[in-house]
DNA sequence: CTTCTTGCAAATAATTTGCACTCCA
DNA sequence: TGGAGTGCAAATTATTTGCAAGAAG
């Protein structure tokens, strides 16, 4: 895989970002620094990265593809209401995993895990609270 | 909510539906029982049906949202070379996120957990089998 | 009747693709 | 220099919306 410009802002971007970004996202941020950049070129390269193992994406539940920087394996709690996250750093799953590679005969590649909820201050807030969030 | 034969129609399909389907696979279903029924009619009851509970959306990190009978809450192992999917039927979560509530403060209302690999079938095929799926 | 729903068509939004041109190795 | 990579614009695909006509309570 060549080396450009448009690839390292890329991955720089997201290992940098602390939650998931969306293409579009990542596109808007490199506007900057990268003017020539094309938001085709941003969805190319994320989906090679995924295809090299880079990058994942994941899926909320509202149809908006969103990539994360490889390493960072990780689940979350979100908030429903203000798409908050917390990173959950124990992955209860590993175990369950290989149980689940005997008996079925897959071969697990990986998994994802959010759990949803209610933060705190939007529980405060009541239900009514301001939409920052679509879905 | 008024009782309508594509309200009926919808439902009835998702729950005698085995795994989630996305809004066009519920409108070709229907083609025949239901000839006059809009794809827009598809979404509109969906999205009223997940705002009351009855349904849920998931989305498997392709972007596409698929729903699922609300009572239906289920895991599932899939396979990411030909879709098949295995239900789970342990859902060790419950006491993690009792423990995560806790600490956290969030009111937890639920969970997506997928676990992704290759069946059987796909492995002995090799690498290069068909491509079945898009994703 | 009156309001909630539907169907249709047109509008958005997200993502993909074709092709000529550019730039890394 | 040759082929992988890019930008642009156009094409798809998924989903949403406006509105007049239809059906449920």
């Amino acid at each position: 895989m060549k080396n450009t410009k448009q690839r390292q802002a890329i991955l720089c971007l997201l290992a940098q970002s602390h939650g998931p970004l969306t293409a579009e996202d990542i596109f808007q941020s490199l506007r900057d620094s990268c003017p020539s950049l094309a938001l085709s070129t941003v969805y190319r390269n994320l989906e090679r990265f995924c295809a090299e193992g880079l990058v994942k994406k994941e899926s909320l539940n509202d149809g908006i593809i969103r990539y994360t920087s490889g390493r960072e394996h990780g689940h979350y709690l979100v908030c429903t209401e203000c798409d908050r996250r917390i990173r959950l750093d124990s992955c209860p799953l590993s175990e369950i995993e290989q149980e689940l590679a005997r008996k079925t005969g897959f071969e697990i590649d990986g998994h994802s895990l959010t759990i949803y909820g209610k933060c705190p201050d939007c529980l405060h807030r009541g239900t009514s609270g301001h939409p920052s969030r679509k879905d």
